[in-house]
DNA sequence: CTCAAAGTGAGAATGATTGTCAAAACCGTT
DNA sequence: AACGGTTTTGACAATCATTCTCACTTTGAG
């Protein structure tokens, strides 16, 4: 089951691939959606790769760190979190089902460091996620 | 102290203020950065006014419902409350000392509004912070 | 004054996230 | 292949903000 099958050992940029690391980096490439470490967690269960709820955590962050994976909080606090390009870009979010569109504003992001350097601000970043309720939603809602 | 609006009963729109909502309230007026409920309620405790946890949870709650209120979110998942002029701002915030800043820009909200309807969003609402290192701590860091 | 609805507060309960630490996987060496 | 040393893992305990519970107090109307 835990069968490696790494045939070629590709450009091994990091370290070391570990299996779980990969699976937890899998899933999140197959979820369109911002996913809980404990959705994550429960989903690799059920794909029956058992993988720790402390490994999701660890790996989740140093992928954040990595910035291969964007994160962000829920209305109540959860993190969620999604594979993204590496770009740097914002998230248009459907409050009711989830979908999620990447949006790129160039204006806006210099816009955010000419007010903070207008304000003698250094080191800037900034966070800016859109919601609202997608056309389907609308919809059905009805 | 908590003498303000008790001139004449006039037109009252909300129910009654309560004395340890004044509380809050006041706390909050008087903080010039974002507040965890937490600090709320040690700053309260301390001053004399010992306003229960859970009331001052409920307070901010129902301030932010109010819009009295803005809320947001610091790295660890806290909940940072601060009283904010009503119409419709963002904050420049110093990751060093905490201090913040409002800001404004129409040219944002307009293209927010904009990217979200042309993919088909409706109800459309957004979050903006920009984080970044003050002149002061800059100084003071070195 | 009396009743009932609303608000309060102390502590329990919840739930995500982090810390702990022994066992397991990995790696370059011998 | 076996050997040390290092890194990662994972089950579980610990933390901590937030919410819930529920008896008690306050408030307002009649």
């Amino acid at each position: 089951m835990t069968s490696s099958t790494n045939t070629s050992g590709s450009a091994a940029t990091s370290r070391k691939p570990t299996r779980q690391q990969v699976a937890v980096a899998e899933l999140l490439e197959r979820s369109d959606d911002f996913t809980s470490a404990q959705t994550v967690h429960a989903r690799l269960r059920d794909a029956g790769a058992g993988v720790g709820l402390a490994t999701v955590y660890r790996t989740l962050q140093s992928m954040v760190e990595a910035g291969t994976v964007d994160v962000l909080r829920t209305d109540d606090g959860e993190a969620v979190y999604r594979a993204c390009s590496t770009h740097h870009h914002h998230h248009l979010v459907c409050r009711a089902c989830g979908r999620t569109v990447e949006v790129e504003g160039p204006a806006v992001e210099k816009w955010a460091d000419k007010i903070a350097s207008d304000h003698g601000f250094s080191g800037v970043t900034h966070t800016l996620e859109i919601f609202g309720t997608c056309a389907d939603c609308t919809a059905t809602a009805d």
